[in-house]
This record gives structure tokens, C-alpha cells and sequence, in this order.
DNA sequence: TAGAATCGCCAC
DNA sequence: AAACGTGGCGATTCTA
């Protein structure tokens, strides 16, 4: 197929073709990069089409008269590129806005992403794909030729390389048009402008990178080494026993991150171990056995030295001293974000940790996170008078709740009590059975579940919404967040197993999901109130946002975050009061 | 021997 | 171990 484009690569051809395309209301959208990271390689190409007219756009010439972003004959590009409307389509539109932000200094307004939309439409099915060749396969059933994708960006284009540019950004109009018919027709629409208007912050969040301390992260692992090489030496010699080749020598070295070594070696010296070697399955053997308790130790010290050792480090961008994480905007089905490369996500909640991400000097970070936002979603939904007024007070939930189930006066609460109501506080969102909950809480089957029964008596409503939530995936076999957003599941209806898997997703879904919900429109109230400032958004935590800004603002976006959290939430969570917690700090500790 | 599978554990 | 949900990731062990 032939490909009808114009080159653009003078001041007065932009200023022409931004023009001709600045009416249009949807323009497909693509860039062209000699490299994947914004702080390695050049922009080299934008591409905008309507559809009948394509503009590739060669950012080259401009390049060799400085910096994109002053340059005044782009003008005209920036402005079209940052204006809400034409809306710009693009596949995985995180990747060009990115580039965008960093070489022209413009957050894209008015983004459609034919990614995220093709995971809407997904629904959590693992097994489709969302590359853009695929996706245009699916819903054009147009075979599109990437082999031009990794080739040179950076030296003189070829006709071909230049099709290829202009053909993605042409593609774009068509795949929308069919795309939107089915997210019409699925009930994705709220959701997939939901995604949509989360793009540019999530690009400028991964743009701005999170201070890391080297010295600091260094420092702490000087001291986790030292503990772990103690440990393993103790839980060596308090192993030896059991290791059948104990030479002459001294003791024999068994690898202590080996399972099956380890279990073993327990067994050997008498410890009942079954064939799991996790800890909560050694907890309960802790005390009775010091090896037990020793073990656990060492694996705590050992895990902090490979998820979280010097391999960090190697992730701090050279360009700007920070931790450039990727986050995936439908990271799980549910909705929730996820983080890789490094995942700063899941630091350890210690304060050693957490204080090495600090704010450089001269800044501050907010932080700010919602409280017990799943189960205050979780009262919405249900409508659960008593559940809402354990909010409503104010106090202490846990322990409100444990009021509630033990028909006793707050004050009476025993911290036992409290435990109890907190782990089926906890347990309940993600659907326990009454087993678990009596191995964890160290309760009799029985007792664990008469405890649970008398919980969900308290809690009539939210009973009902539970069991609705199970009933209804039979039939419908799919869950719908507040924003609608979809997730089919999928299940032999013969198999018991996977129907009740189902049921625990079911009441599960909703709730996580529409936490994720309000976080993502969170994060575009606030990034519309600080993309103009020198305030940036650092890093999110499924219900928490972390920002970066000057120390003297600070008390000021404090309040900016913590009502733009508020703000998103009311959307969908009326019925129930939403608590947010701010912190003005130097390191990242709440 | 490289990649897959498994186990285990960090976050929310 | 899991009838407690969502991820990413590292070490060991299995497998083609």
C-alpha cells in the first residue's frame, strides 16, 4: 500500500501543516526514536495524520539550532500537540509523551491510547496481546510490518522507514473508530477516558524519577551484610547437626537459600517441617525451636540483600541521578498500577529503607496516602449502616469495629479483640475462608468460625454485598468497578475449584479496582494543578501519592494533593467519609 | 546451558 | 498448604 505523506522539516512547512491539521478532532499520533530511553537518544520524528493527510515531522534540522523546546519555528508543533483538542491517538501514548515532555517540553493534551483501550477490552484476559501490530490485527484484520521499528532512526531516512512512520500514524484513525464501537458497546467508555487522562501524568511521574541517596542506600546495606553473615554462620553451625556428610573437618556448608537443603537439615535435627519451608508455616514453630527462629531471621536479611541490594543502584539514571521506574497503567486487571525496572513498589516499609528516598536539598516530599480506602469502598457498595458508622466516627477503626462485633464500649477493647477485627477487616476484601482465618489468628476452626458468622451479623449488609458479589459472577461471570471498568472470568462451571476462585475474585475485583479508580483520577486533578510548577510527581503506592516540591511550597501542595485525593474520591464514594493523611517530610516515612 | 517453573517474600 | 486479592523479583531447581 502506498502512503501518501508530507516531510516536514522547515519553519514554514510546520506553521502550514499544523495549521491544515488543527481542526481535525482526532489525529493518530507517532514518534520515531534513535533510542527507547528519552535520556539516551533524539527524538527524531513526529508523525500526525487525520486520516487523508500525513505530516512527518523531522525534528533533526531543528536540533542542530539547540534545544527543541525554545526552538520558535516548532511553535506552532508544541502548541497543536499540547492543545486538548485535536485529540491525539496513539498506541502505549506513555512511550511518546514521554519523549514530547523531554525534548519539547509539553505535556500531550488530549490523549487516546489504543493500548490501554485494547487491555479494557481484554478484561483481564491474559492471553491477548496489545503490541500494536497485534491489536490492529484483531480489530482491523491489517497485518502491519514492524521490521522497520528497531531500525536506525539517526541518520538519513529511507522511503521506506519514512511509510512506516507516516503508516502508524495513519493506522491510528481507523483503529479508534473500530475501537470505540466496542468500548461503547462493553460499557468501557467512562474507564477508557479514565486511562486516557492518566497518560500524561504517569509519563511525567516516570520523566521525573524518584531521588535515591546512593550513600545512604550503601550505608544500610553495610549493615544488613553484616547481620546476614552472622546469621548464616550461627544458622550453620545450628544445622550442621543435620547434614548427614558432616565431615571431620568441621561442619558441613549447606546452601542456606535452598528449600529443600534447609527443610531437610530441620528434619534431621528433629524440627517437624512440612513440605513447604515458608514462614508462616515456620512461625508457629519459632519458638520451640531455636533453629526455626534463627532461619526466619536469615531469610529476612538474606531477601533485603537480593530484592533489595546493590542492584538498585544500577538503575539510578546517570543524566539525572534518580530512579526512573517503568509503571504499566493496567498493571493488573484489577486496574491497580504496576511497577518494574526497579519496583518501587514494593520497598520495604522500614525507615532504613524508606529514608533513602529522599527529596534533594532544598525540597520536600509530600506524601500522602488514603485510609482503609478499600474498605471504605467496600461500605459504599454495601450500604452497611453499621460498617459506616464505624467510619463516621472517626476513631480508631479497628478497634470501632471490634466494639461493633463484641457488642462491648470501645474503651473495653482488648488489643486481642482488636487483632481479630482487624485481620477480618483485612481478610474479608479479598474473601477468607473461616481455616485461614483461624491459622492466622491462632484461633480453633470452630471459634474462628463463629467469629466470623457473628462479624457478618454485625455487618448484615455487607454480608449481602459479599454473597450478591459471588452469586452474580456465576451468571454474569464478569466484575465491574465504579468506573466500569471489566474483568471477565473464566471458569469450568463443573469445577469447584475454579468457581470458587471466581467467587473470591468477584467480591474482590470491584473493590481493589475501584481503588485503583480513584487513584488515577487522583492523579490527573493533581497533575493538572501542578504540570505548570515545579512540583513533581514522584511516585504512587496503589493508594498512596508521593510529590516533590520546593521546601517552600510545600505546606501549600500538601493541600493541593490532599484535596485533589478527596476530590477524586467523591466521585464515586458518597455515603461514606474519605480520610487522606499528608506528610511534609524529608525522606519518604509517613 | 538457557529459559521455564517453583518457591518464597516484599509492597498494598 | 491455603477456601486471602493484585503485582515484581531473586535463588534454586527443573527441563528441553
Amino acid at each position: 500500500m502506498e502512503i501518501y505523506f508530507e516531510l516536514v522539516s522547515d519553519a514554514d512547512a510546520v506553521r502550514r501543516a499544523c495549521e491544515e491539521l488543527s481542526l481535525s478532532e482526532f489525529l493518530g499520533f507517532d514518534t520515531e526514536t534513535t533510542e527507547l530511553s528519552p535520556f539516551r537518544g533524539d527524538l527524531r520524528l513526529v508523525q500526525l495524520s487525520d486520516g487523508r493527510k500525513t505530516k512527518v515531522f523531522d525534528m533533526k534540522p531543528f536540533r542542530e539550532r539547540g534545544s527543541l523546546a525554545e526552538n520558535e519555528s516548532l511553535a506552532p508543533l508544541r502548541k497543536l500537540l499540547a492543545a486538548e483538542s485535536p485529540r491525539k491517538i496513539a498506541h502505549n501514548a506513555k512511550f511518546d509523551a514521554r519523549w514530547v515532555k523531554h525534548n519539547l517540553g509539553i505535556d500531550v493534551g488530549g490523549i487516546v491510547d489504543t493500548m490501554l483501550a485494547s487491555q479494557l477490552i481484554a478484561a483481564g484476559d491474559t492471553d491477548r496481546r496489545h503490541s500494536l501490530a497485534d491489536v490492529s490485527s484483531y480489530f482491523l484484520g491489517v497485518e502491519l510490518d514492524k521490521t522497520q521499528q528497531i531500525s536506525d532512526w539517526s541518520g538519513e531516512l529511507s522511503r521506506d522507514q519514512l511509510e512506516y512512520a507516516a503508516r502508524d500514524a495513519v493506522t491510528m484513525i481507523a483503529l479508534r473508530e473500530k475501537m470505540t464501537e466496542r468500548l461503547t458497546h462493553d460499557g468501557l467508555v467512562d474507564v477508557a477516558e479514565l486511562e486516557y487522562e492518566c497518560v500524561a501524568p504517569v509519563a511525567a511521574m516516570e520523566q521525573n524519577g524518584f531521588f535515591l541517596d546512593r550513600t545512604r542506600w550503601l550505608n544500610q546495606l553495610e549493615g544488613v551484610k553484616i547481620s546476614q553473615a552472622k546469621l548464616s554462620d550461627e544458622l550453620q553451625d545450628m544445622l550442621s547437626a543435620g547434614v548427614a556428610q558432616a565431615s571431620l573437618f568441621g561442619r558441613a556448608e549447606l546452601n542456606l537459600d535452598s528449600h529443600a537443603q534447609v527443610a531437610d537439615a530441620l528434619r534431621n535435627i528433629g524440627v517437624p517441617v512440612s513440605v513447604s519451608t515458608r514462614a508462616s508455616e515456620l512461625l508457629p514453630l519459632a519458638d520451640e525451636y531455636p533453629a526455626v527462629a534463627k532461619l526466619l531471621e536469615y531469610r529476612g536479611f538474606a531477601k533485603s540483600l537480593s530484592s533489595f541490594g546493590e542492584n538498585i543502584l544500577e538503575f539510578i539514571e546517570l543524566k539525572t541521578g534518580r530512579i526512573h521506574s517503568d509503571f504499566r497503567q493496567i498493571g493488573a486487571p484489577s486496574g491497580r498500577f504496576s511497577c518494574s525496572n526497579p519496583n518501587i513498589q514494593q520497598i520495604p516499609h522500614t525507615e532504613e529503607y524508606r529514608r533513602c528516598f529522599r527529596a534533594p536539598d532544598g525540597r520536600k516530599l509530600v506524601v500522602a496516602d488514603y485510609s482503609q480506602i478499600e474498605l471504605r469502598i467496600l461500605a459504599e457498595f454495601s450500604g452497611d449502616e453499621n460498617f459506616i458508622r464505624a467510619f463516621q466516627s472517626g476513631a480508631d477503626f479497628h478497634a470501632t469495629a471490634a466494639a461493633q462485633v463484641f457488642n462491648i464500649k470501645p474503651e473495653d477493647v482488648s488489643a486481642e479483640q482488636r487483632t481479630f477485627a482487624k485481620r477480618l477487616n483485612f481478610g474479608i476484601v479479598y474473601g477468607i475462608g473461616a481455616s485461614r482465618f483461624a491459622s492466622m489468628t491462632g484461633l480453633k476452626q470452630n471459634d474462628a468460625e463463629n467469629l466470623m458468622r457473628r462479624y457478618f451479623a454485625t455487618y448484615r449488609k455487607l454480608d449481602a454485598w459479599l454473597r450478591g458479589a459471588s452469586q452474580k459472577v456465576l451468571k454474569e461471570r464478569i466484575s465491574r468497578t465504579a468506573s466500569g471498568r471489566m474483568v471477565r472470568h473464566r471458569f469450568d462451571e463443573n469445577n469447584r475449584e475454579e468457581i470458587g476462585n471466581a467467587q473470591r475474585y468477584a467480591k474482590n475485583i470491584p473493590i481493589q479496582g475501584t481503588s485503583a479508580d480513584i487513584l488515577k483520577r487522583a492523579l490527573r486533578i493533581l497533575h493538572d494543578e501542578i504540570s505548570q510548577t515545579s512540583t513533581k510527581l514522584v511516585n504512587i503506592v496503589h493508594d498512596e501519592i508521593i510529590v516533590e516540591t520546593d521546601e517552600t511550597s510545600a505546606p501549600e501542595v500538601a493541600k493541593i494533593l490532599e484535596s485533589s485525593m478527596l476530590k477524586a474520591a467523591e466521585k464515586y464514594v458518597k455515603n461514606v467519609p474519605v480520610k487522606v493523611d499528608v506528610k511534609i517530610s524529608d525522606e519518604w516515612t509517613k
